[in-house]
RNA sequence: GCGGUCGUAGCUCAGUGGUAGAGCGCCGCGUUGUGGUCGCGGAUGUCGCGGGUUCAAACCCCGUCGAUCGCCCCA
């Protein structure tokens, strides 16, 4: 034992899982993977960082970065430091799509599965490091609007194929509520908006208060509050909208949008798709459709992924213009809380099937060739580590969740024998043709 | 950055001023080639860290670090 133990903590805001429970998280990733290729996306990575510059071009996130920087370097080294970690995956995509112009394919399709960084005070839901499962389509000069339906849709598909409880995704267009507002005459419309954005949390009367601080009088805010009050299952939208009597181009525009999304997702399950006027998005780079996807049960665990409609996302990095759409799956805070909530059940401590017992020393090199064997047949087999009892390989081989074990011969001559560990059968076989 | 709560065995926690505990887990034994269950035995702690009060501190006080929940913001 060293004389001093450095008693290891958790670091906050920086899951970790045992196997068992990794286990699943791949099995996730495999089926998003394979929901998102259905489609013909194709897999990108960048790297985890970016330059500062790059990362800052879009939006407002400023403090929440993580820069990076040798622990050697000289103080007046400050080559590096001009480096984060990306905070999303959508801007080093930007980036990607810029520098790569010449040699992809438009429109282009693809999905990224990464971890990002937030350097945000973590809470339940929350991490400073998670896994993002984005999936984007950008194009030069325009877009087709039916890709709006599309990435919603894939979207679902994903969710769908995880067995977890009922997701619903929320649909909004940035420019009905913009196009509202502005028809109201409102000034200050982002902080009007971020407000009316936590509708959920502080309720009807909160909004109106926090409006009313904002410095609009009562009757205004009402009308701000009627409209992220909209949610219908359907296009039905429109018309209690045309009854708050606000009009502008804008608006409807917007609202065309959302019919043709709306419309063009009704082969999703019932209930699964609302039109949520409530819906706004903190990333200000959202021009037209956005949406939220929330699990039913839990809305409180706040959106599981997000995205939304960007005219042009690449502008800064290349003279072209890029729209787009993409979603982002948020990978961790969807695992994380549902474990918790215990609606994961966990896989095998092990991915081993079989375990072959050793006999005893003598013996391991045939031990080791039935493993080969077994393995070559598509078997994943470990072979026990030492010459220990076999009570204590069997129970090794029962802790590990190890489904099948395999007793070669213990003398010449002797046939195989497996043991099916959850029956408790054991019966003679061939390696060979088991 | 701000506020609340909590730090005792690997884990979950009990212990409110007087010898450091339980359950689970871990290791061993219950003989010869067979797991789970059961029985018996065993190991493991600077009671987060530093200071103060006291004859005496896991316990009271101050500070600090960490975790956690919430606010801001967001997946």
């Amino acid at each position: 034992m060293a004389d001093k133990i450095h008693k290891p903590r958790p670091i906050s805001g920086f899951p970790e899982w045992l196997p068992e429970i990794r286990a699943v998280e791949m099995q996730w990733l495999d089926k998003i993977r394979a929901v998102f290729e259905s489609y013909g996306y194709g897999s990108i990575e960048t790297p985890s960082v970016e330059e500062i510059d790059v990362l800052l071009a879009k939006g407002e996130t400023d403090k929440e970065i993580y820069t990076i920087n040798r622990l050697q370097a000289e103080e007046s080294d400050d080559s590096e430091a001009r480096l984060a970690l990306h905070f999303d995956l959508t801007v080093p995509f930007a980036r990607y799509t810029a520098q790569h112009f010449n040699n992809l394919t438009f429109p282009f399709k693809r999905y990224q599965v990464q971890k990002s960084w937030r350097g945000e005070r973590p809470q339940k839901g929350r991490f400073r490091e998670f896994t993002q499962c984005d999936i984007d389509v950008i194009n030069v000069d325009n877009l087709p609007l039916h890709f709006d339906a599309e990435l919603p849709a894939v979207m679902f598909e994903a969710y769908q194929a995880l067995d977890i409880p009922p997701v619903e995704l929320r649909l909004s267009n940035r420019k009905i509520v913009q196009g509202y507002l502005q028809g109201l005459g409102v000034e200050d419309i982002t902080t009007v908006t971020r407000t009316l954005d936590k509708l959920d949390k502080i309720r009807a009367d909160g909004v109106i208060n926090a409006l009313s601080e904002l410095g609009l009088d009562e009757t205004l805010a009402k009308k701000c509050l009627a409209i992220a009050e909209i949610k219908t299952d359907d296009d039905s939208f429109a018309d209690k909208l045309s009854s708050l009597g606000v009009s502008s181009p804008l608006m409807e525009e917007g609202i065309a949008e959302l019919k043709f999304v709306m419309q063009n997702l009704a082969h999703l399950p019932k209930g699964s798709i609302k039109a949520d006027l409530g819906i706004i998005r903190g990333f200000d780079y959202y021009t037209g459709t956005i949406l939220e996807a929330y699990l039913k049960d839990m809305p409180k665990i706040g959106a599981i992924g997000s995205g939304g409609r960007y005219d042009d996302l690449a502008g800064s990095f290349i003279n072209q213009k890029l729209p787009g759409i993409g979603v982002s799956l948020g990978l961790t805070r969807l695992f994380a809380v549902l474990l918790e909530a215990g609606h994961i059940t966990p896989a095998a401590k092990a991915p081993t099937q079989v375990l072959v017992i050793l006999p005893d020393e003598s013996r391991r090199a045939e031990a080791a060739a039935t493993a080969r064997t077994l393995r070559t047949r598509g078997y994943n087999v470990e072979l026990f580590h030492s010459d220990a009892k076999v009570k204590k390989q069997l129970s090794y081989a029962e802790k590990k969740g190890i489904p099948f074990v395999w007793f070669p011969p213990f003398k010449d001559g002797q046939a195989h024998e497996v043991k099916d560990m959850t029956q408790g059968e054991q019966l003679k076989a061939d390696p060979e043709n088991w």
